[in-house]
DNA sequence: AATATATGCTTAAACGTTTAAATATAAAAA
DNA sequence: TTTTTATATTTAAACGTTTAAGCATATATT
């Protein structure tokens, strides 16, 4: 690799001194009166040598490496995909770049992730927690480190976070079911502690109480797994079960994906057999075979308040926000052909 | 945010060189030949003070920022979704974090992000090149930066690639259709000079040109937007004035998903009214009224050789390599449910 | 006793920037 | 003329590491 032209190259080139080309490469000469023939002789020779500054050590200067961290479970999920994107662009309008890193909802390598983007020293993280990384947000907070959660938090640590009302989510689409006529309505939720699941399970259960129906035995409480396999197994066996299921209702992107592919694998008819609501939307959803029903958050506008939100911390505010945004129940008609 | 604490800190605690505190922290003191007691101590200090290196003077010292950059075109882009996260993966076990851009198909934008990630100094690239950046392309070749392109390449530079037997891909699935007995078979492309996509062209054309079939009718080049309805004016055009396409073959995922999109809200029936093949599969391929076919690209296997190719880069090598990886066809068979 | 070797540690430069402070010169004001 | 002010430039430290080179001291070898 080609030894990179620095700002000496050019002050030698130029014969001044280097903080002389530090001001003119940065705007500065107007304030730090540096003479005009000078400026042009520098820009000049910048363009001459095809200068291009090092960010690495303008970061070590500076404290501060204009590079925002961004958590996610996994980047190949579409939902994460696209936040991502909306992070980036925001992040990029700011004068940011970013550094991701999936943890793949393991508490283990969240902290690798963490770690590795720490020590590169992002000025601000971005965070989408895994269950059991509360002492490691903890850490965040303690360090100082502008941080902001999204899609979920602890209640244990009172930080900056953005989320959806869960509990509307769900909430809204099992009154909606209720509406409808349906008793036995399932939720195919995640087994977990964390708040984004927990707060979906209870707006299913308050909606169904509220009704005066049995908000336990549709209930599918799933240990998440990487694998199809194990989502299956625990599936079948929720499903034989209760094969008098009228609704189905799934407590996020991912849970609605491998339900449809359980759902298709067995013949069972949406609608027809049940009635489904899932969560996040998404190409799957609009292209199976009668576009499905589902709860949307909206993602860009929660992907802009995060950025926001964050760019406010590093630039050195304090205020702690908690924002909640509002689901949407987008019902689908049956296709006529 | 907290003032880091750095090897000074621990060194002034220890009463010892920040040389002896640098050497313990990266297990040189063997070698380094440091006092197993002062080990201990600086091993203890670093502990209580909860020390993490900062890698951006690290970097900066050692002229290697331990991070490779990557070009997408879109990483909201389930496909490029999924080699990111492949990337990522492979690249952690090397040692190296991930930062990345999303050029849009777009030069400028491009431009913007090769240029940030250069300035931000990764010790490699992956691009995923867009039309019109060959200049941009050359330019790392110049500056002799180790980087790899994926996808798609210039037949004018010269430089390591990894690519999807495009030829074949097309091919084969259009010499299936033709054995199916289709003469009315069509090929929604892109409109572009990139070679991934000439080649995809190329591959049609040749089967039926082999078959004996006219290769001109039915291939539509529309030209890239982002916007579906422009997709669909272009689409709808070739559409209507071929009423008579028996198959229909996508040559790339976007453009598979956009079509689907347009014959669901057309009442177009799969199979019935036309045979339809995508490119690079996925969910909503999996999860559409009936499973679809289409071109199987092992993008695994090309993630994995993208990242040793440029790490073998990035540790010296000089070799240049054209790796081009097979294609399979993905044949589904009708619901019967 | 003189020399060589081993052990343990320090010094200081370097990476490429930024920037406060100092310096030098010219022009304006006293 | 001397002093002040404005203009143009340099100097040098700092950011947190790594590492070659040097310096003591102790131990081993002649």
């Amino acid at each position: 690799m080609e030894k990179k032209v620095s700002i000496t190259d050019i002050a030698r080139k130029v014969g001044v001194s280097v903080a002389l080309v530090s001001y003119v490469m940065n705007g500065r000469e107007k304030e730090k009166r540096v003479g005009k023939e000078t400026v042009k002789k520098i820009r000049r020779a910048a363009e001459e040598l095809n200068y291009q500054p090092n960010q690495i050590a303008r970061s070590l200067r500076l404290g501060s490496t204009k590079t925002i961290g961004l958590v996610v479970a996994d980047i190949a999920n579409p939902f994460f995909g696209q936040f991502a994107r909306i992070v980036e662009d925001e992040a990029f309008k700011a004068g940011y770049t970013v550094v991701f890193g999936s943890s793949d909802e393991d508490d283990i390598k969240s902290a690798f992730v963490l770690d590795t983007l720490l020590n590169r020293q992002v000025d601000g993280l971005i965070v989408i927690p895994s269950e059991g990384t509360v002492k490691q947000i903890n850490g965040l907070v303690r360090k100082k480190k502008p941080f902001v959660l999204f899609d979920r938090y602890f209640k244990e640590v009172n930080c900056n976070h953005i989320i959806l009302d869960n509990y509307k989510g769900t909430n809204i689409a099992t009154r909606y079911l209720v509406e409808k006529g349906h008793r036995k309505i399932a939720l195919v939720a995640y087994k977990t502690s964390l708040v984004h699941m927990t707060e979906r399970i209870r707006g299913y259960t308050e909606a169904l109480k509220e009704a005066g129906i049995d908000h336990t035995k549709y209930l599918a409480e799933i240990k998440f797994s990487h694998s199809y396999k194990d989502f299956e197994n625990s599936f079948r066996a929720f499903f034989n079960k209760h094969s008098d299921i009228e609704a189905l209702i799934c407590a996020n992107n991912g849970l609605s994906i491998n339900s449809l592919y359980y759902i298709r694998q067995n013949c069972i008819r949406i609608p027809g057999d049940i009635d489904f609501i899932g969560f996040d939307g998404g190409e799957p959803f609009d292209l199976y075979s009668t576009p499905l029903s589902f709860v949307r958050q909206p993602i860009e506008e929660m992907g802009r308040e995060v950025v926001k939100l964050l760019t406010d911390l590093m630039n050195g505010s304090t205020k702690v926000s908690h924002i909640m945004l509002d689901p949407e129940l987008v019902i689908r008609e049956i296709r006529n052909c």
